[in-house]
DNA sequence: ATGAAAGCGCTAACAA
DNA sequence: TTGTTAGCGCTTTCAT
């Protein structure tokens, strides 16, 4: 800008209006401005971002923090919060905590030194102290999946418990009556909802749960509850797995087993599988807009950023795949 | 700084010497760093990033351009990327082009006006033009997967004609003659060498093609080449996919033809699947070391950006995984 | 062993 | 319509 100015004898604050298209605001005349705007492309300039956001004290970067990347669900919000911020002009990190506390606490170090200008998280991913801790600070976040109390920022989530909901419509309208539910700690508020949607939808149905077994989530402890449950008499005629994981884990010891299905039994699952359609069993899913997660919830991060007000929770409809 | 200077009666300079770490090459006393620790740590010093990045010129930042997150090769490489950046302290912006060359000149732009410092990329994810555009500016990148000429900075990628070779060598010993290759356009190196190392494994067995299907890298295209392929006489015995994509597509060709696996035929596919167990179909896959690929790839890069050495090609081996 | 001072490139309040 | 000036928080050179 410097020089520009001074190759055009004018200040750089002149300069300065016009590159950064204020020219209107400060009637700096077309002619000008003009002059300005060629003398910058010849002379190859290009702003430095890097002393723009010291001096705004604003990076135009937002973090995303994903406990595990290797799950769809993650990458899904992953891509459509990328593509907003994108097309917002902010530079988006994201940030594997690998439910690695050590890293959990850098993302948050991250936010605090490196200035990043907000935080799209999921509590647990960031212990929900932390997370509070920042709340407090002020800076802003918006949560994904769900939520902790005591702050008022907003979430974007699926609406777990219609998720469940059409799990267990789906079943009984094939003649199922005797449903498992498995799924993960209900501490943890996304298995909390899916259970209590199961259930409700149950109820709705006049029926109880065959059982409900709660374990984390992972495809070999879905396996080997699974494999439990199959073993029982009388057997459930309907397996429910509250994640793509535990779906996972189910398929495996319903296939190991022998069982038909559907003949046997059915299986739904929640999140939708990529390779469904070449499973040896067929397999049921409630699936996520996963894209539509992420891009609302930076656009939300964004209000957050500037000051806007935002909703408390944006809930997000699933779909039933059924197959 | 300058607060906790006024309050301990000492300059902001010998401060910085000491937060910075530096205190031992300015030789500042135990005891004064000792204070100034102290004083931080009361008073809440953060070191503000945005200022460091301005004043250094750079921002300990790098990014990466992924041409398709839901693809786990991309996944995989985001992760092990990931994680070496933040041990090194930097921040890594994942940029999904997802093929759109708006979203790519984005990327380069970026890097231009030194948002980040460094960038990995895969050429055609960011065209060459681009990229030895960067190049003569002096900007570092490393590249993954595939690499273009007149660049001298490293490429690190799975050993692409020695993993066909691995599935050639696997159909032959299992007694297959007649193999059919199914692959993207042999522009994109990637699939040149993937080729490549098909024809020179088969002549090595003294065996020629029975086909070579170049075709855009999708599912659809692959199926319905891949039914074409089926509906020759005399059939093909093996079917080898070029990468993930293009596998599923076979997949989904074989299925439908109803013919049995591996009676009938056999299948592989470069690029492992993460439910392979699953499938209907057995497959054997070529897998690559994907997380390995992203940390590599991040290293070198960081050795570009301080301008040390770095080698042209790092290559790593593939791993089959027969089933 | 510590400090003074300059400056990185940009923005904005204010003046003219 | 344009310019003057100060300053963002930090690092670094040079002095002391």
């Amino acid at each position: 800008m410097k020089d520009i100015a001074e190759r055009l004898r004018l200040s750089q604050t002149t300069v300065s209006h016009v590159l950064t298209g204020k020219h209107e605001h400060y009637r700096i005349s077309a002619a000008t401005a003009d002059r300005v705007r060629r003398a910058a492309r010849e002379m190859g300039y290009r702003a430095n971002a890097l002393a723009r956001a010291f001096r705004e004290r604003r990076a135009y970067s937002a973090a995303l923090a994903v406990e595990d990347l290797t799950n769809p669900f993650w990458t899904g919000v992953a891509i459509g919060a990328e593509r907003e911020a994108d097309r917002e002009g902010y530079t988006l990190a994201v940030c594997n905590t690998a439910r690695v506390e050590e890293r959990e606490r850098r993302v948050v170090a991250l936010l605090r030194e490196r200035r990043v200008d907000g935080l799209i998280v999921s509590p647990i991913t960031v212990a929900d102290r932390a997370l509070l801790d920042l709340h407090r600070e002020g800076y802003p976040f918006v949560q994904i999946d769900r939520s902790i109390r005591g702050v008022e920022y907003p979430c974007v989530r699926t609406d777990h418990a219609r998720g469940s909901a059409l799990a267990v419509d789906h079943l009984v309208r094939r003649g199922r009556r005797s449903l498992a539910y498995l799924g993960g700690p209900p501490e943890i508020q996304t298995y909390a909802y899916r259970l209590e949607g199961f259930r409700k939808a149950l109820r709705r149905h006049g029926l109880r749960p065959a059982s409900v077994c709660l374990i984390p989530p992972t495809p070999a402890d879905a396996e080997a509850a699974a494999a439990r449950l199959l073993r029982r008499r009388p057997r459930p005629d309907a397996l429910y797995g509250a994640n793509l994981f535990l779906t996972l884990g189910i398929l495996r010891a319903v296939r190991r087993s022998g069982l038909r299905v559907p003949e046997d039994l059915e299986i739904v699952g929640f999140d939708d599988i990529a390779t469904a359609d070449l499973l040896a069993l067929p397999v049921t899913t409630v699936a996520q807009d996963v894209e539509e997660i992420g891009r609302r919830a930076f656009r939300l991060l964004v209000d957050l950023m500037n000051g806007r007000p935002a909703p408390r929770e944006v809930l997000l409809p699933p779909r039933l795949i059924a197959r």
